[in-house]
DNA sequence: AATAGTTAGCGTATTTTTTACGCTGAGATT
DNA sequence: AATCTCAGCGTAAAAAATACGCTAACTATT
């Protein structure tokens, strides 16, 4: 499956920072970085999935692939949203020595390009847990990581942050049926501070591709919560007008 | 002055998208490709200011060299916004044999990463007009260009439409002393619609960071206008909340 | 000297959006 | 039966956006 090493370009990496919503708190997949052969010394520390690009293949059609060898998902929501390329962005002689060794190519400079990814977590099978060990964390609480790869998450929230309030983009966190107060919840978990959920509502509901659904949740220790989904073809039908929640 | 040619990383440049302001309509300085040796035979184009990375350089110090050679001036406003890394975005073998020629390296496949830069157009003595035939374009009425350097370019508008909707960055552009016409013209050109004058004033005279100065126009043929500037200390010291321009 | 043309700059009235809450409803839990 | 929690509808007030009217001050034109 893998191609032969010596295809990587050894200048040229993606990495991903996919994002996750459990319905409580953002979260983010790492995997672990671990050496395949020797080097048991080498620290365990996890990083972001991401991937030197092989030769002639496009940017985004490798955070594609990062993620499908990861998640088993594809069509996932992508979005480049930085460059990171400070020559010594990749310094630490344990992390030359891993990405050398996993990759075959002689690591001089290597400048990566990031992308959040937006999945909804149910759907997830997380394919190659067991291999890269990934596993989801909590952006609020994020272990040690190799690289520069918690400025690239800190920057990739940001990002996250300033499309939430323009793009109706939340629902490719959310599972297809949810709840306004899943929806406030991931907005608040996103944004990092509280909203008031009757002005948050109203909001909402403003739009028409926020579509009612005649169900309703049960078996919740309070009054059940009706059903929406996300109408896409209606948004993309008369987005005339750019939204603005300046929440 | 030049560093030798063999030290330029193949892979990674930078281009900048460099925007400035006449007083009437939005500007983007244009270099032309012309090469220096032989090959006559190859269109001279329009291509953005940019540069292969030199093998350890920093990305934002690589476009701050490609800006300082070419301007002679440093300390300008510089903001990375994209990527630019398909593989065939380098294909027309006039192209590619430039790019070979004048970096004296083989070109394979080239990731560039775009900056978008902000200057006082009066500022600028443009230092290597002659050498790179440096000149101000219209961002409305743009000459053919090279490589996929018109993209970039409107890539480079839509950010800085977002942009000048959220931080004080119209003044990069200004002069130190303005009028609020001036600002408002600017506006329009950079959004591509009119303004009402009175709403727009009315608007920015609400930050306090936009103080009057004592001094007018003269020479013009209607009622003189205040000038302003714009007190950048006072706007980091209170810049609690991010500004919503929504023009 | 009068007039026309242009932008400056102050105002006002109306509509829309945001913000801050009050309150009842429908379930489960104790 | 009382209590807890969130759902979901509502209202009142404040703030912001929008749409204009109008006079002031200057140059250019006749």
């Amino acid at each position: 499956m893998k191609e032969p090493l010596t295809s990587f370009n050894p200048h040229l990496s993606v990495d991903c920072v996919v994002f996750g919503f459990d319905g409580n708190s953002l979260k983010v997949l790492l995997v672990e970085k671990v050496a395949d052969n020797h080097a048991k010394h080498i620290p365990r520390k996890h990083k972001l999935p991401g991937d030197l690009i092989i030769r002639m293949e496009d940017l985004y059609g490798a955070a594609e692939r990062v993620l499908l060898e990861l998640t088993g998902l594809s069509n996932i929501f992508l979005k480049q949203f930085s460059v990171f390329g400070t020559p010594d962005r990749i310094s630490d002689p344990d992390d030359i020595r891993w990405l050398e060794d996993t990759s075959g190519v002689t690591i001089s400079r290597v400048v990566t390009t990031a992308y959040y990814s937006l999945i909804k977590i149910g759907k997830s099978k997380v394919k190659n847990v067991v291999k890269n060990n990934a596993s989801w964390h909590d952006v609020a609480n994020l272990p040690d990581l190799a690289f520069d790869h918690e400025e690239i998450i800190k920057e990739g929230i940001k990002s996250l942050q300033m499309a939430i309030r323009h793009e109706p983009i939340c629902f490719e966190l959310l599972p297809r049926k949810f709840t306004l107060r899943e929806t406030q919840i991931l907005y608040e978990a996103i944004l990092g501070h509280e909203l008031d959920n009757r002005n948050f509502r109203k909001k909402l509901l403003k739009a028409a591709y926020i579509e009612p659904l005649d169900e309703k949740q049960n078996g919740v220790a309070h009054k059940p919560a009706r059903f929406y989904k996300f109408n896409k073809k209606k948004y993309e039908l008369n987005r005339t007008d750019i939204l603005n929640y300046n929440f």
